[in-house]
RNA sequence: GCCCCCAUCGUCUAGAGGCCUAGGACGCCACCCUUUCAAGGUGGAGAUCAGGGGUUCGAAUCCCCUUGGGGGCACCA
């Protein structure tokens, strides 16, 4: 049942890295558009053309495919062509049409040329302020006569292009916040549209745009509510009729501030290299200002399809949660199946490889083997280093005093590693399974008085050099059973060369 | 300064007049499980529904005011 008349779009500007902002949003239009079997859209606004980079553009359309936002008309890959009956979806590839529109608004007389230098608007600005007036434009060259005009582009000046703001109050019944009325007075008078070089800015490229791809619904962050009336105004200008729009709660700092840089990390290709998987994160942001209504908590994207309701999008702002993130992650890595789960922490041990961290990456075998019991253990992928990396690198970096169990001395410590040392050697490739060493030594634990818990520990960090590890025998296992014993034998001696200097 | 918006546990939220002695989740605490760490299970602390007025037999839910918070006011997007 797709809906052809629902089309909305994500208008992300390739000014920065995709931002945890613009991914919500991109989201939410995608859930919206899904639902309703409508038609997602995705337009590259790149006519800031100072901050605008390609390799901004690339991480924003990779960093949505990751995410499993899927769009049907937009930028294929980056630098790559576009689909879709109204290609190009770069703005700087689409200068025409703005400038179509732009003379036909001139023509009108719905926008004027303007003369004013930036020094002009600046003084202008300042004065203003110095006032404690809303600064706005104060309309010098609004009603210039032809004759000044000339005289102007005579001296060489150079003319931006101004709309002209009616006087009223523009209103729309928002998606998500109802009825918002705004009088244009406030909006800081007409504003440009087509700078001095020519390059036509955002508040008009985004009209021509969405009125010539045909946007219905126009699903934005709140913070473009007073851009609004300007967007309405325009599309009256250009006699094309007004999409609906909806204006979705910010994403803010734990200091409810807008969610920023400085504050927050923001960009996705960060929480993609830190581990977090698209499942998660997708499932995270969209309960950031919705919620199904039901007391479900971890959903797959088709299921947030199923249930999204727009009308069920806040109207406040909401913290970003990085724990809440994190528990929401734990619980798709849980989910995942084997080999899934083996092809993407695949990246994160190569990675682990190639800065040193470890010395070889483990085959998929041994990653299958391990995965009962790290799986659980896992909050990120990339966690799967600091987990279990000691399985291969000899590097353990360990600390003697650590060996030493709790109610041990260094003494005890060292006798009993020498007694386990021989227990396990007597295993062989055979019996060096968790079922045989396990009973093993807690015959020795019991021969000698001794706590389990505390050989195990003891064990545990001379192999491993760590206090927290995955179960003992299955650690020791995974490593084998010469590096075992090598490990066992290279932490007596380390303690040993401490000796008594050890006071626990 | 002006315009607009918002307001339920620390956080994400359920709640559309009686089902609310306000439910769930994260986080926190305790216990269980247990060789460590997790995961899992059970239980607990945690919100006089920002405050004050109304409306109503009855309000977290409707109205008004106050307070608090946020967003925006470019030849950026």
């Amino acid at each position: 049942m797709p809906d052809p008349t629902i089309r909305v779009r994500l208008a992300p500007s390739p000014t920065g890295p995709l931002h945890i902002g613009t991914a919500r949003t991109g989201l939410f239009n995608f859930l919206f558009a899904r639902h309703v079997g409508g038609t997602f859209i995705v337009r590259l606004e790149d006519t800031d053309v100072a901050r605008s980079t390609v390799e901004h553009e690339r991480d924003i359309i990779e960093g949505l495919h990751w995410l499993g936002i899927t769009w049907d008309e937009g930028p294929d890959v980056a630098g790559g062509g576009d689909v879709g009956p109204f290609a190009p979806y770069r703005q700087m590839q689409r200068l025409e049409s703005y400038k179509v529109a732009a003379d036909r608004l001139l023509a009108a007389d719905r926008a004027y040329p303007c003369f004013c230098t930036p020094d002009e608007l600046d003084a202008d600005r300042k004065a203003q302020e110095a006032a404690r007036q809303a600064p706005r434009y104060v309309g010098r060259c609004a009603n210039l006569t032809e004759d000044e005009r000339r005289a102007r582009v005579g001296e060489g000046r150079r003319a931006a292009i101004r709309f002209r703001v009616r006087p009223g109050v523009i209103g729309w019944n928002d998606m998500v916040r109802d009825r918002i009325e705004i009088d244009t007075a406030n909006l800081g008078g007409d504003f440009v549209i087509v700078r001095g070089d020519g390059i036509p800015l955002y508040h008009f490229t985004v009209v021509v745009d969405d009125a010539t791809m045909e946007i219905s619904h126009v699903i934005r962050g709140e913070d473009h509510v007073g851009n609004t009336p300007k967007h309405i105004l325009l599309f009256e200008a250009l006699g094309h009729p007004v999409p609906a729009f909806g204006h979705l709660p910010l994403i803010l700092n734990p200091d409810r501030t807008k969610m920023s840089k400085r504050k927050t990390q923001t960009a996705v290709a960060d929480y993609r290299a830190q581990g977090f998987l698209r499942e998660g994160l997708m499932n995270y942001l969209a309960y950031l200002g919705w919620s199904p209504g039901t007391e479900e908590d971890v959903l797959s994207i088709d299921e947030v399809i199923e249930r999204f309701d727009i009308d069920k999008v806040h109207k406040g702002g909401a913290v970003f949660d990085r724990e809440r993130l994190e528990w929401l992650n734990g619980q798709w890595i849980r989910r995942l199946p084997a080999e899934e789960l083996i092809d993407r922490l695949r990246p994160f041990l190569q990675a682990a490889v190639d800065d040193g961290r470890i010395e070889r990456l483990p085959a998929d075998d041994e990653i299958r083997a391990l995965l009962p019991v790290i799986q659980e253990r896992l909050p990120t992928l990339a966690a799967v280093v600091d987990l279990v990396g000691f399985l291969w690198t000899d590097d353990l970096g360990l600390d003697p005093a650590l060996v030493v169990p709790k109610r041990w001395d260094a003494a005890t410590t060292r006798v009993a590693l020498a007694a386990a040392r021989e227990i396990l050697a007597g295993h062989d490739a055979v019996t060096w399974e968790a079922d045989e060493l396990e009973p093993a030594l807690r015959a020795l634990v019991e021969a000698r008085g001794w706590k389990a818990g505390d050989l195990f520990m003891a064990i545990r960090v001379a192999t491993t050099g760590r206090t927290a590890t995955p179960p003992l025998f299955d650690t020791l296992v995974a490593l084998g059973r010469d590096r075992t014993l090598a490990r066992i034998d290279a932490a007596a001696e380390a303690l040993a060369s401490v000796g008594g200097a050890i006071a626990r």
